[in-house]
DNA sequence: AATGTTATGTGCGGCTCCGCACAGAATTGG
DNA sequence: CCAATTCTGTGCGGAGCCGCACATAACATT
């Protein structure tokens, strides 16, 4: 368990091993991330890449005419700014905090030459860029076939497994515009969940209350993108097992296991 | 310009330096794409990369409740089978060819090695991979928002892209599965385009009349992927060039350029 | 040319969401 | 404590697409 406030709070950090978390230790600030922040403006380089711990962040691609819909949702798990490290410094993706919280910033630069030049860290963030693709075309088929309600419900989920607790601060007119949708949409949809006793909602809030209800309100999309996320974590502890095994032992008979 | 049937038609393999693509070469397996033939489907492992010179392939994303939506379409601007190098085995997302032409192929664990191991081949695979990112985002938007008329637009645009000629062989059923929506509101928005005098539709052919027309059908969402997709061509024509200069000359003044 | 097959054209009721309008409730700030 | 602000609730006409049901047209086969 990592103390408080360490940058091993970010599961990608965590699973780095040893030689290449220390280089980018001293490099790495700790940053507040409070609701509503814009990490990124789209056409604008990026300075900086993010590794939320507390906080919650998501993608948002909005068009010249005012379309808008979020692609993806970010939390300790990942990390904001991959399009850098991707070879381009142009995207036209708007990324803001969703949930306040912390995290570590931490130069472009100095993340690229790491993923560049070094094999731990890249194979980490392929896989999560991958995960965040497969997010993407779950958004992609919802946004064509599912209703509020459904969708609502899988913005829910996906903030709240990123958070402690089970409450998102979070207004209709914002979640309207996470979605795409109206406000007044999302006004109806929670008051649908609400019925079924799957979430409670207050002025600002939105409290899940049954998660199975939420779930199976979500339906397959949240399913789908979960599993893919629970092989993400897998695929980091894996990493992590392996770099944290202790050096072949010279002596073997020295240091027999309990067994 | 390559000769016919060099896998120098894939803008990928061609912007490689001669010492990768030398190692890659004897491993390359030429390959016919028929339309429809399917390169993936979801959750089976991925044995060969692809990548097209004539062919046009399609990334299908399939729910198990029947919704279905294409989320980005595939040339010889690039490659199939990201996926794999990205590190997960598993995908939700069916590939198949949407227009007849040829390809190369390659066994995933060979590229897999030049991908992880060499660092040239790796940058290239990235940026395509950001393009294909944002083209799936821009998808996205269009789910939500476009009429049907403009995402046929789009549609046809970002394919004849990446073919030779004004025509695609695609039947109004087929372009509903791309889209995810009824062939009979294919129908209705080609006829749409046909009255507007940008494309002519035969049966199993749309064929584009006026491009200038189609593109302000379509609207920004084709611009900002079609820019994108100029900024990768750039950069491989970039890395190309880097590459292919000429070692420096020992005896510089034996050769003199004619400036 | 006859026949079956595949592709396309068209219409209708229904659903979901939009845009708009306005009313009420919760919270904040002087 | 009152006013201003910000959020939330609700209703109505309309747009766009769906699901379904047929009718017709283009092509393929023999």
């Amino acid at each position: 368990m990592p103390p408080p406030q360490s940058p091993k709070q970010n599961k990608v950090l965590a699973a780095l091993p040893l030689a290449s978390y220390t280089r980018l230790l001293p490099l790495l600030e700790h940053v507040a991330m409070p609701a509503g922040q814009v990490i990124y403006d789209p056409g604008l380089p990026v300075k900086y890449v993010y590794f939320p711990t507390s906080s919650v962040v998501a993608r948002l691609y909005e068009t010249e005419s005012g379309a808008c819909t979020q692609t993806g949702i970010i939390g300790n798990e990942g990390l904001a700014g991959i399009t850098a490290l991707l070879g381009s410094e142009n995207f036209p993706v708007r990324v803001l905090v969703l949930s306040t919280g912390k995290g570590y910033r931490i130069k472009t630069s100095f993340v690229k030459d790491e993923f560049e030049s070094e094999d731990e860290l890249r194979p980490l963030i392929l896989r999560f860029a991958h995960a965040l693709m497969i997010q993407t075309e779950q958004v992609a088929v919802s946004n064509r076939y599912h209703t509020v309600d459904q969708q609502l419900s899988y913005l829910l989920l996906m903030s709240l497994d990123r958070l402690p607790g089970n409450e998102l601060h979070i207004t209709h007119e914002q979640a309207g515009i996470m979605l795409g949708v109206r406000r007044e949409s999302v006004t109806v949809a929670a008051h649908k969940l609400q019925a079924a006793g799957a979430i409670r909602c207050r002025r600002g809030h939105l409290a899940v209350t049954d998660r199975q209800q939420l779930e199976a309100s979500a339906g397959e999309q949240y399913e789908v993108v979960k599993k893919e996320y629970d092989g993400l974590l897998t695929f980091y502890s894996a990493l992590a097992a392996r770099s944290s095994e202790p050096p072949p032992a010279k002596f073997k008979r020295f240091f027999q296991s309990a067994e």
